[in-house]
DNA sequence: CTCGGTTTGTTCCTGCGTTCACAAACTCCT
DNA sequence: AGGAGTTTGTGAACGCAGGAACAAACCGAG
């Protein structure tokens, strides 16, 4: 899901274990909101939909934030991960393209309150410039690289079409983001260094469609193992 | 990420492999529209952004459809995956809360030229009753049950708040819905045989943040393996 | 028909991720 | 102070995923 290919990461916090730290800190702040002040390691692991003995391992990691016989300390371990993730410091971040998806995210207040601030809308699209979406004025793509270097741009958000997607990821990796989140259902190439992540909405429905279909065979898949019928199907409509 | 335990499907596939079929499904797509008949596997993984391999063992476990020196035929390999996954019906897809999120995704045209329909759109607020999001109209969420048995729902998208979510899902998987794609940031419980997949986009910029940490280790983060300075130090600020 | 070139399907191997299980460490009660 | 009860941190086992490498299969030229 990401480029680097290394599975660890240099001071060895293994990859499974990062995407999993955003979810403990999520459970973290709400027992913390719930007044909870010490936690179990079971306690935290159901809070976050995990196994006991994979959220001690992935908190060891850390460093030994824990008490043995007692659990630990929600305001401490909160910051301690938070610390490592990085989001002791305010990030910027530059969401392109702003049809539906990209007005969505730069209305949700979610991501200022996690450390994540939007600082620039860009898009292509004339008839959007100088609209405001969430007190933020919708600025010509062509200001990309400017907007990058007076705004200290450190994560891109690309939310055009699939088409444009490669050449805007270009522009942002030239003018020094290196970490990009990519909505487009394309495949990104970025030199090495640059951290792309995707989210596709589309493969997610496909996924529950397939476990669905697992579920109740209805028609049954029939594999057929001779390579007889082939070449003569009539594929489904599928546009884009 | 899913609900099932088992990282095996019934007949075999891999979870790993099932992950992957809806983008070699895309990279087909886009052979075939620039006129591609046929192609090699590595052709194929390029376009998908996947180690040539990997592409022949995932495609193994559907069956044999390739020809040795030769390649696959792009029609018959497309028509295939889409078999497997279940993609020569189409399925309804009901979609709760119509906030910034919900009218993005019930925009999105993307859905339904993949064989997803968006059938309904309910939402909690009365003021959003009628109005209409892609020619279809906002109804209230008290007929939730009602909708799912009347439109055939199969798959269900949670775009509201946190706090509803759990009872959203509850209701739908009581109304028979057993896949759902939730957004909001929580840990959702559903019964057995349920499948829940989630999007966390705040979770995917918070990778991006730790990835971007490590590049650049301004803040060296100083893991103190001694147990000294425990339960002592001040949290960031962290809202919500 | 035979042979060289090409590409698939599969086997083997390595490494990561997950879970179990337990010793070490801490608290609290007597 | 000592012992019973908890809970962490980790060593070990196991299963899965990814990648390299190769034999089998296919095509086309001669
Ligand atoms: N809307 C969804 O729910 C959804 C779901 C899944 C995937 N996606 C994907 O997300 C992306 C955006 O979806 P959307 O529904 O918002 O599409 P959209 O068509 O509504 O918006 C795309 C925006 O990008 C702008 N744009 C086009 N080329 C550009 C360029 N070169 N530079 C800057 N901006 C440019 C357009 O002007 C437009 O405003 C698409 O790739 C889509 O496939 C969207
Ligand atoms: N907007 C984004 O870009 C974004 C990004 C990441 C996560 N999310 C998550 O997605 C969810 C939706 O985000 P949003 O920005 O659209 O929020 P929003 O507040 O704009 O919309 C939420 C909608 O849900 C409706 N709702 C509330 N309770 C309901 C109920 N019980 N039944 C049915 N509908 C109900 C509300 O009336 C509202 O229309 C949230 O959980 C949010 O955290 C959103």
């Amino acid at each position: 899901m990401t480029a680097r290919t290394s599975a660890e990461s240099p001071r060895g916090i293994p990859e499974a274990t990062v995407a999993r730290l955003p979810l403990y800190l999520r459970a973290l702040t709400a027992l913390s909101e719930r007044g909870t002040t010490v936690c179990s390691s079971e306690a935290l692991a159901s809070a976050a939909g995990v196994n006991s003995a994979m959220l001690r391992k992935d908190l060891s990691h850390l460093g030994s934030y824990g008490t043995r016989g007692v659990g630990y300390d929600v305001a401490n371990l909160r910051y301690q991960i938070s610390r490592e993730i990085g989001l002791t410091q305010d990030r910027n971040v530059a969401v392109v393209g702003l049809g539906n998806l990209g007005q969505a995210l730069a209305n949700y207040a979610g991501f200022r309150s996690r450390g994540f601030r939007v600082v620039s809308l860009l898009d292509a699209d004339p008839r959007l410039f100088g609209m405001t979406v969430a007190d933020l004025q919708v600025r010509p793509v062509a200001e990309l690289e400017a907007v990058v270097a007076e705004l200290d741009v450190a994560i891109g958000v690309v939310a055009t079409p699939a088409e444009a997607a490669q050449e805007v990821t270009d522009r942002l990796v030239a003018a020094g983001v290196a970490s990009i989140l990519n909505f487009a259902p394309t495949v990104l190439s970025v030199p090495e260094g640059v951290d792309v992540r995707k989210v596709d909405l589309s493969i997610e429905l496909q996924i529950l469609a397939f476990h669905e279909q697992r579920r109740s065979p209805s028609y049954a898949p029939t594999i057929s193992t001779t390579p007889a019928a082939r070449g003569a199907v009539a594929v489904q409509e599928e546009g884009r």
